[in-house]
DNA sequence: CGAATTTCATACCACGCAGTATATAAGAGT
DNA sequence: ACTCTTATATACTGCGTGGTATGAAATTCG
């Protein structure tokens, strides 16, 4: 029976519960999925040789290949530990009591982002935007998860709507792209070699705009 | 004495002026840029293989390297291609009369070149956003770039400013950094598959929202 | 201990890449 | 007509890529 690279499981470094026959594994999954996601991060899914994602990661081809698949599978294990770690702000953000406060919290959150130790920029629109061609499979994950958050706003803009937070005539669906879309070209700038202080700034300038509450 | 691949001249279809020893080159150097610019627009620049350029130029290896040099400089004879004829709106917009009609200008050339048959997305952002790992002389080009139309628009908003396009408090170079980065994040969008009718909607809203006059 | 099993390390493979050597074709100058 | 010059076509090179074969090391089970 062969091993199944969609369960990682056991990193060595915690607690092990079941034992496991056979040279047990000397790095951790976990870490090293950390590291690949870094690298995939800052020079894309093309632009990230299995070279560099093996020396980032600490292990051999081979150890990753038993352990990840390849490398499309891997990137998708990535952009899912991505989703899950560096968006938890967008699942907070909407959680704001108001359409401005939502809006507030994820232009933070992702400035937060630009100026923390990781890599500028957000992984899922340098995705998006770098080269068509990208495996359809790895497309397809990253636009089904746009749309996912797409959606999301969408629906938390149209309870603000409700709750009166626009002013009258403004469309829900309109502010959540006009949102992302200022969102997405902070991504880009600061992926040029914006300075924390124009994000701000930027941010700034956001809110003071914003219509409503 | 070589032939120097910085002058593209004498393309055959056209009248040509002194003539020329040796054989006479069987392609138009402008179209097949033309046509290296559309692959390098929508793959990107390490996207864009040899094999597929000469392929959409109509040439073949030894004569796209003899007329351009090598894949680097024939990028950068696209990349200024382009800033000339596509991005001619941006220096058509900054004449508008005031700050609010800058964006629209920007803001609906931009549209007008989504919607259009060219390749979605600004060549500027792609290049920018995708790859870290591009030669450095063709990263410091773009970014000289971008800082050379980001400086543009930040004059001619000093000027809205003096003559009170602006409500008072706001700052010109915040607002000329936010038009981009709404820019930027339709360019964004519409690589990620928007449709015209929701571009055109970010358009409307951005403007709806936009202070002063 | 010995057998089974799984991981690790080194070396390797086929392929696509950017770039080129070489020989031939097509024109201009004399 | 003959030479000189330049462009074209074909085939090639060296290299980096994603992915793998093979054998040795490390563990559990009997």
């Amino acid at each position: 029976m062969k091993f199944d690279p969609d369960t990682i499981v056991a990193p060595n470094s915690s607690h092990q519960g079941s034992s496991h026959r056979g040279r047990p594994r000397q790095f951790c999954p976990d870490a090293a999925l950390t590291a690949a996601l870094k690298v995939f991060w800052e020079r894309g899914y093309e632009g990230a040789s299995m070279a560099e994602l093996t020396e980032a990661m600490g292990i051999t081809k081979p150890s990753l290949y038993a352990c990840f698949g390849n490398k499309e599978a891997l990137f998708r294990k990535a952009l899912d530990l991505y989703e899950k770690e560096k968006l938890a702000y967008v699942r907070a953000g909407l959680t704001a009591p108001t359409a401005k406060g939502v809006a507030e919290a994820f232009l933070r959150g992702s400035l937060a982002m630009q100026t923390g130790n990781d890599p500028r920029g957000c992984l899922s629109v340098v995705s998006a935007v770098a080269c068509t061609n990208y495996a359809d499979s790895i497309r397809d994950e990253i636009t089904s998860l746009r749309l996912a958050t797409d959606r999301a706003i969408i629906e938390r803009f149209e309870r603000a709507r409700d709750e009166g937070d626009f002013p009258p005539g403004v469309d829900p669906a309109a502010m959540a792209h006009y949102l992302t879309a200022i969102l997405q070209g902070m991504t880009v700038q600061a992926r040029s070699g914006a300075t924390p202080v124009e994000l701000e700034r930027l941010v700034a300038t956001t809110l003071a705009i914003w219509p409503g509450r």
